[in-house]
DNA sequence: CTGAAAGCGCTTACAG
DNA sequence: CTGAAAGCGCTTACAG
């Protein structure tokens, strides 16, 4: 593999020269630039980025951690993001952490170590003091109870809140939701927001009406089989992801349920699949969260300080509720 | 920023020796490996691995390139690719092209200049020379015309007839079929089986009959309506992608359309959503190609030749056909 | 078991 | 416009 000395010497100019050339610096003869170029051309030259990286001490990479790419609100999340990085000329790695915290604080550590420049958290186990402990830009993508870092969130727990008024207004009182995973920051604000419907209706809050692991339009499908031999069956349900909903709702219709006059279907994502099955959702901007978290990772990077940003939600009716 | 040196002057011993403790080599006494791990923590020290990385030649990376990671498929592939990584303790870098040639070559560079330690193409737009003329280790996972780099591929060709002639098998001789892009290979031969098919049975080829640019589940619901304006209807749709096929089956229920017999549908992926709506389609396998895949990079990576490994498909039969 | 020293391949003040 | 030289922070024969 040549080098920048091997380019400089069969060149005739100096390595720095030969530096100038490939960092397109002013202040090059365009004599020596030529033959610098043909130098490179012809010894097939590449330059060996880790040599860049530790000179100047930044890599031009973030680190995305996320749980699953697989997950529809993920990619959504991630598309917005690489398309903000790509708009910036920075690449993106890839953390997947499949729920666990290990991964996470793996990621942590590469961020110490400066594999990336800057992490974004698309969803986090870890504790808010896990993450301030670590030096270097981290943005959130989900409220933050600390200031310490920035952070970008949808106020879910006001979502939810206006999703749950929403359907007591259509008349229901009788609401069962549906989760993904009931420890995580986003699902504790909708069940409190859930508890805090049901107080203001006079209805009591039920354990078996708060559905944990769903996440797949599979796990939709089951649940509306679930909900079929109940006696006392819910009115409405209110699910987390469109996926779920989905599942649920092509499962009703496919046995004859009628939607929304059996039971009442709202949603949380504004996906395709919500759109295509006319199915009431709340839109959250997930796409537009992702471009915006890079643009903040960006400033923290720059040396701004960590800033918090709210995003806006919006209900859209459509047919099930 | 603490460096081993600073380390080895707190500890009193070499930077060799703070060297062989970050890197758990044998042969240091448990009396220095204690003052080193001690020195290391009170410093706050963290490895800058850019230098690991100058020093040792590679970066334990490598880079993944797809036109989207937010299509079914691609998420699909990378998720297995990641599983596989993540045993090895490999790591991703991501590289989402839109189709655009040049972000490929740009990936290419990146090998080049060892930012990765390899590169998996999910699908290629740019030729096998280009990809013949970068050296280091490639891996595609789509057929290979060229010897010279790894593939890993499912035989669409035969896939596709083998759906063709299922539909043929059923009585269908009047059949259209759905691409997401003309120019990419897997559309090539799958157009050839098509005519192939159509030859066998004494049916015109109908450039009208092949549609493109169909990806998402919107795309399966306009599909619908431009078949049911047609006099000379298609009796079978063959969809390249379950998105495509459920959007089309769904808004065909909401019409009332009768499914297989109005028109029969059959697609290829086995995704969650053909599952779920019981439409007839081709499983291909993507998540296990995706983790073969990087497990046949790392063995190039390793010096091994290149190899070519081609995945079964499988005909699965539900309620469309 | 231990360390001095060379090397990985760039960038960047500094001096001219 | 140009170059000699120091520096980025590790790893790794080599010699002991």
């Amino acid at each position: 593999m040549a080098t920048i000395r091997d380019i400089a010497s069969a060149a005739g100019v100096s390595v720095t020269t030969v530096s100038r050339v490939l960092n397109d610096h002013p202040y090059v003869s365009e004599e020596k630039r030529t033959r610098v170029k043909k130098a490179m051309e012809s010894l097939g030259y590449t330059r060996n980025i880790h040599a860049v990286h530790l000179s100047k001490g930044f890599s031009n990479m973030i680190g995305v951690v996320l749980p699953s790419i697989n997950l529809p609100y993920f990619a959504d999340l991630i598309a917005g993001i690489a398309v903000a990085a790509e708009a910036s000329g920075i690449h993106l790695s890839l953390y997947q952490t499949d729920y666990q915290p290990e991964k996470e604080v793996f990621a942590l550590s590469q961020l110490q170590e400066r594999q990336v420049d800057g992490l974004i958290f698309c969803s986090k186990a870890i504790s808010d003091e896990e993450l301030l402990g670590t030096k270097g830009p981290i943005l959130l993508c989900q409220h933050a109870d600390t200031a310490g870092f920035s952070s970008i969130s949808i106020p879910h727990q006001e979502a939810f809140r206006h999703g749950m008024n929403y359907l007591i207004e259509k008349g229901h009182e009788k609401i069962a939701i549906c989760l993904a995973r009931k420890k995580v920051m986003n699902s504790q604000v909708r069940i409190a927001a859930y508890k805090e419907a049901l107080r203001d209706i006079g209805q009591p809050y039920r354990e078996d009406w708060v559905v944990e692991k769903a996440i797949t339009m599979l796990d939709g499908k089951a649940l509306f089989h679930k909900w079929k031999k109940r006696r006392d069956k819910p009115t409405a349900l209110f699910a987390a992801n469109d996926q779920v909903s989905a599942g649920f709702y092509l499962e009703a219709k496919a046995h004859g349920a009628r939607i929304p006059d059996d039971v009442a279907i709202l949603s949380i994502d504004n996906h395709e699949i919500s759109r295509l099955l006319g199915i009431s959702t709340i839109d959250i901007q997930t796409k537009e969260m992702g471009k915006q978290a890079f643009r903040m990772l960006e400033k923290s990077i720059s040396g701004q300080p960590p800033a918090r940003k709210v995003l806006q939600y919006r209900l859209i009716e459509r047919s099930t509720v």
